[in-house]
DNA sequence: CAGCGAAATGTGAACGTACACATCTCGCGC
DNA sequence: GCGCGAGATGTGTACGTTCACATTTCGCTG
């Protein structure tokens, strides 16, 4: 009864268009349009007419066709290299709630290795999307050359960074927070101190390391070449072991908390106790990190916040406000049990 | 030189189009749409001369005209809910790679709770994207209904699901997963086992319980009732704490790393040793999980392949191709130091 | 060398929507 | 009761691509 309502058997498999609910609502396609676009200057009785229509047909607005029209693909891109870690897997989910509250869908690829061709790869992908914006949270140093090189004609934003590309950057303060979580353990009363730091290329890893470096360095105490690790606790237990040798250090600074993990694992299998005999920061403060045996002392890093700033400011970009805050998130601090005073 | 072609400047910003390449290239559009959708019968010759003429204006198809037209949005959406964690993360990951290297992209959407009304509204999401297929990470039960509520008349497939329907998932055996960790406890000579269980509505929840239950039956042991929890190192940590007041079992199966991560940290608060007075399974084997303290026994799965597998499926029953494996990918038992013999 | 068929290339739609503009409706003041 | 203007609705067109079909080119056989 309700289907059909006009002509002979029209198609069933094509799904329905805003001509098909204009004809069942009995008015133009462009009302229909106007309807889905929240124009106003509608009469309420119309109104009422083409939403009937709308779930009478149970019809649903093309988004290529839309995309195609007004050239806006509400897409945002997001080249991520390590969606698997908490931190970035954590910013990435507040992005897409973010984005989808403010009508973005998301475009996410991996990249599966930080060399030149693999980003630019990436980003060719994106760009081919035609995303409207672009966040990256692939923190290898490469990133900016490859942007710069493609010459992605669309705001971005790069997170974790340590402000290389400030006006593209958005990021917590990874200098900072390893100076806290150094002078900590100078306050502590340690004064040869190892730092396990993330890969190179990692614009993060290498933050970490000059706030580290740093603050040694202030406090006029010996400086030693850190340990390029690769972030997984595999890395930071066989460090442990290799380093744990020598043991000429009273306390480890660790890029990430994972590495912290796999450190105090290697101090245990050499009977070493943490933080009795080596104290032991990591950095990040996954949800793990408080029931780590000892409960890690590490640096909070609010990754939920910059995924949603960093929408917050792309999408001021795109409508033109410009000049946003791009003032870093701090870190905090989180002292457990896993440091001590370092044993006279 | 090279540019500016014919006429008097067309346009700056325009981005080009098949006919801008056409007309550089000295042939129709139609021989440009062939080139891009690499048809047989061009000449090479021509062939050369339009990739040049791609190159020379950085031509990109636009996708959105291409979906407009052939009615293929080329998107697999994704319905996840907990993307942070390392199993649906290491999925995804996988997803997206299978997916990008058939020439599809992803569609990724969180639900926030498991409520029928969260799960409907995503999952309405992605339809209004006009995906082409659907993966759903999202183990509730209510799932299910939602899809068949909303009619998606797509192929879709559900992960780590425990078969209630069978066509349309993929997944771990986990009720024979948690049949081997239960298995393994009483093979070590335990008789009271715990079982702290996952949130009720997660179906992998649901079967790692009945995995458990179903073993101390077979082996004529007395069940008791799982604790309910959340996933959450915190949960295991405080359930812990509460347990081990009155201490009435010798053995605990968690239903995941974390929980049993927190598990471990009350039985240490609470001066007991594991393996020595408790023996505890986790479940996923995440990566740290050799380093917790002790080094966790637990049941590997491989998310990874499951993720693969899923496109593949998919993407056959796209082509048309029917009744492709669903065979579950078996998990496996890896023992390590926190479990151990009964004390008599 | 005509003619034929396959290979190579070109032309006219159509996809579903939003924008620019045109038209219609209606209430109201003089 | 006429005209005016704003509110409400309708018409033509373009977006960039692919599909179906039309046309041209070309090598080859008889």
């Amino acid at each position: 009864m309700t289907t059909d309502t006009t002509t002979a058997e029209p198609e069933r498999t094509r799904a329905p268009n805003i001509r098909d609910v204009a004809r069942v609502a009995g008015v133009s396609y462009q009302t229909v349009s106007r309807v889905l676009n929240d124009s106003p200057n509608i009469r309420p009785e119309t109104l009422a007419r083409v939403r009937a229509a709308i779930d009478e047909l149970g019809y649903r607005p093309n988004q290529a066709a839309r995309a195609l029209v007004t050239s806006r693909s509400r897409t945002i891109g997001v080249l991520a290299s390590q969606t698997v870690h908490y931190g970035p897997a954590t910013s990435i989910q507040a992005i897409e709630t973010a984005a989808r509250e403010a009508g973005y869908r998301l475009s996410i690829t991996n990249i599966s290795s930080s060399e030149y061709a693999s980003i630019k790869s990436g980003l060719d992908y994106l760009m081919s999307q035609s995303v409207e914006a672009l966040i990256v949270i692939a923190p290898q140093v490469r990133v900016f050359e490859a942007i710069t090189d493609l010459q992605v004609g669309v705001p971005y934003v790069t997170l974790e960074s340590t402000g290389l590309n400030a006006k593209h950057s958005l990021w917590v303060d990874q200098v900072t927070g390893a100076r806290m979580a150094t002078r900590h353990l100078i306050d502590l009363g340690h004064e040869e101190i190892m730092h396990i730091s993330g890969p190179q290329d990692w614009i993060e890893a290498e933050a970490r390391m000059q706030g580290f470096l740093r603050e040694l360095d202030d406090a006029d105490l010996r400086t030693r070449a850190p340990i390029l690790g690769d972030w997984t606790a595999h890395f930071g237990y066989y460090a442990g072991l290799e380093l744990l040798r020598y043991r000429d250090f009273t306390a480890v600074f660790c890029g990430n908390d994972q590495m912290a993990l796999g450190f105090i694992h290697a101090c245990r299998e050499s009977g070493l106790d943490v933080p009795g005999d080596i104290s032991v920061v990591g950095f990040d403060d996954i949800p793990e990190a408080a029931h780590f045996a000892p409960p890690l002392t590490t640096v909070r890093q609010n990754f939920a916040e910059i995924g949603r700033r960093s929408i917050e400011l792309l999408l001021g970009e795109l409508r033109g406000d410009t000049d946003l805050s791009h003032e870093p998130v701090r870190p905090e601090l989180i002292v457990r049990h896993s440091t001590a005073a370092r044993r006279s």
